[in-house]
DNA sequence: GGTTCGAGTTATCGGCGATACCTTGATCAA
DNA sequence: TTGATCAAGGTATCGCCGATAACTCGAACC
């Protein structure tokens, strides 16, 4: 089959969606408004998105697209610490580009209505703290650096989208705080601290399949977190 | 003049908002659930309030006044630290206790849009900051301090507010790793570094009247600052 | 060549925020 | 005492919104 040349009239929804959330906020996009920029009756739109929430999770997910390409591009570095700067970075860049679609991913939590895009945002974040707990610089487990990163860059940049006079440096000095918090600045040729070892452990039976039953596992694991805390 | 014993009906209809909000999310509170749970007219809500986000305004103000009263009876105790300590921690139990208050007070950032309930809790932080500053034990400007101790309390408790499995853990460790990186462990009896002397001239500049100009004041607390970064 | 079905239409529903206009009851000067 | 005033609330209604039932049309398929 040769490639699909013309618009669909999907795209042609999701893009109009997405020019009206841009430019008026999320106010701006009504289903009558978004049917009639794309020059459509809204019964398609339900048709097509099943309901109002389907669109608007289309259009972040078409929207972050573009940032997850940027992120996935500028990721695998020769050091992962650097990455997870860079990805701090982008994510506050892109939350102030495009304080509409952020607010939409980030800012409500509706238990079980989490968009997609910011799914894929988190798992990416996991990916590269597992490559930075891989060379011993990570002080804390995955997960626990997982969500402190992810929850403070979240905080400054909703902060930084509120305030009307916008210091850069509020996040710079976050991002340093928490990196230096949860990595050691060098790695040690050969770290024989006790915290250390078990958190290579941790990491590496975080990614590959081993002979423990799943019960065994996660006691191993939670003895390895007590190891690591102190 | 004796006192108002008799409940107003703008107290019952915020009480009545209060309740829809705390039972039913953001969405369950519409003028007209809010006016019947009232025994009132929907035109009533609107001299009253003047439109559905004065309704909303004054409704978080009520939820937030308990908190308040909360944070200012416990705050003034001899360590100013652990004021902030115990601060960061009301503020997330605030968060789970009441998440549908807390997100409509912080979830959503519209320019110009802020409840004065927040603005309120911001000059607490503020007042507090001050004070740690006072005892020499800060390590960057009130305003920088405010903004990253704001903006990662709030990220944290709505990540924990939108987690389904809630770890408290995160709280206190981003918490310890705040207050470790803008505060020094231990007043120095005589602190002789030029940042720590930078900062504690800022503080009480910020805080007393002086002979300067305005003009002049900035310009020296501009330098102060620079001082204080190095 | 009739059938099926995807894709989009017209028409309409109930709920929402908001407002113009009316009613009522208390207050107070003449 | 009485008539004007006005705060407080009610009645009726507007236009917009999300959503859906029921219909139309054209292409694909046997």
């Amino acid at each position: 089959m040769g490639e699909q040349r013309t618009v669909t009239t999907r795209e042609r929804i999701i893009e109009a969606a997405a020019e009206l959330l841009a430019d008026g906020g999320i106010d701006a996009v009504s289903t009558r408004a978004v049917a009639a920029a794309a020059g459509v009756q809204a019964p398609a739109l339900y048709r097509l998105f099943g309901d109002k929430q389907g669109l608007l999770d289309a259009v972040t997910a078409h929207g972050f697209e573009r940032y997850l390409m940027a992120k996935k591009a500028v990721a695998p570095s020769d050091d992962p610490v650097e990455d997870l700067r860079r990805g701090w970075d982008l994510h506050v860049e892109f939350g102030l580009t495009h304080p509409a679609f952020y607010v939409l991913m980030y800012g409500v939590p509706q238990p079980g209505r989490r968009p997609t895009a910011a799914d894929d945002a988190y798992r990416l974040l996991v990916g590269i703290l597992e490559r930075v707990a891989e060379g011993g610089r990570l002080k804390v487990p995955v997960e626990t650096a997982a969500s402190i990163v992810h929850a403070t860059n979240t905080g400054v940049t909703l902060s930084l989208i509120s305030a009307e006079e916008k210091d850069p440096d509020v996040s710079t000095r976050t991002r340093d705080m928490v990196l230096a918090s949860i990595t050691t600045d060098e790695l040690p040729q050969e770290d024989t601290t006790l915290s250390a070892r078990a958190l290579a452990l941790d990491s590496t039976l975080n990614r590959q399949t081993h002979p423990l039953s799943p019960a065994e596992a996660a006691l191993l694991r939670d003895w390895l977190h007590r190891l690591a805390s102190n």
